[in-house]
RNA sequence: GGGCGCGUGGCUUAGCUGGAUAUAGCACCGGGUUCCUAACCCGGCGGUCGGGGGUUCGAAUCCCCCCGCGCCCGCCA
């Protein structure tokens, strides 16, 4: 790999966009209005319609300079001295929009394509690793679709930071301590006919041992293992003890067996979305090597640690702007235990002593736990803090969330399957020359993709509603529209009969309306994913897929390729392109490529 | 009660640090297949951007108040 990368070689904006602002702060400064040409650029918009590639409201400027707004417009697009890649400067209101040189835009545009490959979209290595942590979901059962809205932002994250040039660790925190995971561990150290009815009552007609899936078999339980706790003061006892013993590093050998099993089976249906693991931090590791204590004692030591009167510790933290109401933090039980927020601590400075960036993905419901994090990670003096990207719910159309024990949770698999299926049906019905493998394939590829899109399109902080129909529709702004497009344009290229990447063009060939629009949109990919993997708005890509897949559709039915005589050579690039382009933003989001459907 | 988040056409949704006529999809209505995959395309209908004030040349975007929804306010995680 090249690593005296520039972003010039990355983003065909970067030939085009420098040179725009210093030709606009020349023809600014001779109107009489000084504005580097840095911050001018920090201030070009794309253009909103065919009347402009780039525009320049001239509002500001003119204000801070005391000129007329319109009046100021028209005299910079009247002295911008010719500039290279410009083809022409216009004002239009207090606008001056720039029109950049097609065929020169055109050719920077497919040259970078071409060269970058299966990179485009992304930028120059940087030094330094970053961390993103998600899902952490506790193994104590599947999936429901719920949680599952933490996997595919942070892996999505995680794809867009690792094209854009970071260097990535994904990490799974799971936890093996506290009353969830105790309690599948109490039940399951029973024999099942020694299981209080109650519970029993959960498995179906003796089938426990048939279902192959772990973290649904061993998972099934839970639920009941939590009512009957409550009810049940002996049973409440038996967990408790067996927290402190977790706690104490003495935890029974099935323990961490049985958490590592439900994890096991949970990471084969992410595994399904495409979403992997690089890491697995289990919380336990933290207690184990000493860096818990470390913090406890850190803390005790801190500015505003305090001693509460039965012998707990805590941060009073009156003054990191917490709700008034718990201005204490505990840290340390009376009984010397020590609780999540605590461990966090300890986790988070593994994390600052490995990664340069931490990224902690989090649903609305651990607001307050970050802030928490961020006043105990102040009070021991570290400087650092994670970044959070902070999602709502998914949220059932009757409203409120999704619960295992209300009986509305919607697993995972289940989703999965049914979307499968429906695909399966799909591509029957449409496709009557295919094997039973390839069908499946196709089939399998269309529901994932159909599930993960309908997921990730929607903006982090607003809530995703979740309706069957929809999360299983393959029509319009869905993941299938966009996994046909691309098939759309390998079937062309297949048919070309000619293999490469992309070919030679001509840029004059390529001037159309429908194809200028095609290439301007391939072009602003590099720009989408820096700032998706800067931002965590992560949705931007997957309606910029759509934008892709909706401008090559048009692309398609307005200009012929195969066949049309001396341009068929350009436009085949063109295709080529798209379908690079298209290609690499479906691994983005992840949604699976479709060579044929 | 307090804190945080959200509120855009019938439904779902885009809108970057305020900028030119507010995105798209679903649904609905009308068209398109002798032509590279019709899971597609073209046209139409539909919005006082929750309500009210304010800042500004300009507000869906920023500020204040109110209403609605969600989350949190544990020696749980």
């Amino acid at each position: 790999m090249a690593t005296d990368l520039s972003w010039e070689d990355c983003d065909p904006w970067e030939a085009f966009l420098p040179r725009v602002a210093e030709a606009l702060s020349a023809a600014a400064r001779r109107a009489g209005a000084e504005i580097p040409a840095a911050e001018l650029r920090g201030q070009l918009e794309w253009g909103n319609s065919e009347q402009a590639d780039v525009a320049f409201p001239a509002h500001r400027l003119a204000r801070t300079v005391g000129q007329d707004a319109r009046e100021l417009a028209l005299r910079i697009a009247r002295n911008v001295p010719s500039t290279v890649g410009v083809d022409r400067v216009e004002s239009t209101g207090a606008f001056v929009n720039v029109t950049l040189d097609a065929e020169r835009f055109i050719d920077r545009t497919l040259t970078i394509i071409r060269d970058r490959g299966a990179r485009y979209g992304g930028g120059p290595a940087r030094p330094g690793v970053s961390c993103i942590e998600h899902t952490s979901a506790n193994p104590t059962g599947p999936f429901h679709i719920g949680r599952v809205r933490n996997a595919i932002l942070g892996d999505t994250l995680a794809r867009a930071a690792r094209a854009s040039g970071e260097k990535v660790v994904t990490q799974y925190y799971a936890d093996d301590l506290g009353r969830q995971s105790a309690m599948i561990t109490w039940i399951w150290s029973k024999p099942i006919d020694r299981w209080p009815e109650a519970i029993r009552a959960a498995l179906p007609n003796g089938a426990e041992a048939t279902e192959e899936k772990p973290d649904r078999r061993l998972g099934r339980p839970y639920p009941l293992v939590s009512q009957y706790v409550k009810n049940h003061p002996e049973a409440a006892e038996e967990v408790g003890r067996l927290v402190q013993d977790l706690e104490g590093g003495r935890a029974p050998p099935t323990h961490r067996q049985l958490a590592e099993e439900i994890l096991r089976g949970m990471c084969a249906s992410l595994r399904r979305l495409g979403i992997e693991f690089d890491e697995f931090v289990w919380e336990s590791s933290l207690l184990a090597d000493g860096s818990v204590e470390a913090v406890v004692q850190r803390l005790k030591a801190a500015p505003h640690a305090v001693r509460e009167a039965n012998g707990a510790w805590a941060i009073d933290a009156s003054g990191y702007g917490l709700p008034k109401e718990s201005p204490r933090i505990i840290f340390l039980r009376h009984d010397g235990t020590t609780l999540y927020t605590t461990r966090d601590v300890a986790y988070h400075l593994e994390k600052f002593r490995r990664f340069d960036r931490v990224v902690d993905v989090l649903g609305q419901d651990h607001r307050l736990h970050a802030r928490t994090l961020d006043a105990l990670l102040a009070e021991i003096g570290e400087g650092r803090r994670p970044e959070y990207l902070i999602y709502q719910d998914l949220v059932l159309p009757g409203g409120g969330r999704m619960s295992t024990r209300g009986g509305s949770a919607v697993w995972l698999d289940d989703l999965l399957d049914e979307a499968v299926k429906r695909a399966r049906d799909e591509v029957r019905r449409r496709r009557t020359d295919l094997a039973d493998d390839a069908l499946d394939a196709i089939a399998q590829a269309v529901g994932a993709g159909a599930v993960r899109y309908h997921i990730l399109r929607v903006a982090p902080d607003k809530p995703v509603q979740f309706r069957w129909e929809e999360a299983l529709s393959f029509e319009g702004r869905a993941g299938p529209f966009l996994q046909y497009a691309y098939a759309r344009a390998a079937s062309i290229l297949r048919k070309s009969g000619v293999a490469r990447a992309v070919g030679r063009w001509t840029a004059s060939d390529l001037l159309g309306v429908e194809e200028r629009a095609l290439v301007k949109i391939l072009s602003r990919l590099p720009s989408l994913v820096a700032h998706a993997a800067r931002s965590g708005q992560v949705h931007s890509l997957a309606g910029f897929a759509h934008d892709i897949a909706d401008r090559f559709n048009r692309f398609y039915h307005a200009v012929p390729v195969l066949g049309s005589g001396d341009k068929e050579a350009s436009r085949l690039a063109l295709v080529e392109a798209t379908y690079q382009t298209l290609g690499n933003t479906l691994d983005l989001i992840g949604v699976p490529r479709l060579e044929t459907m």
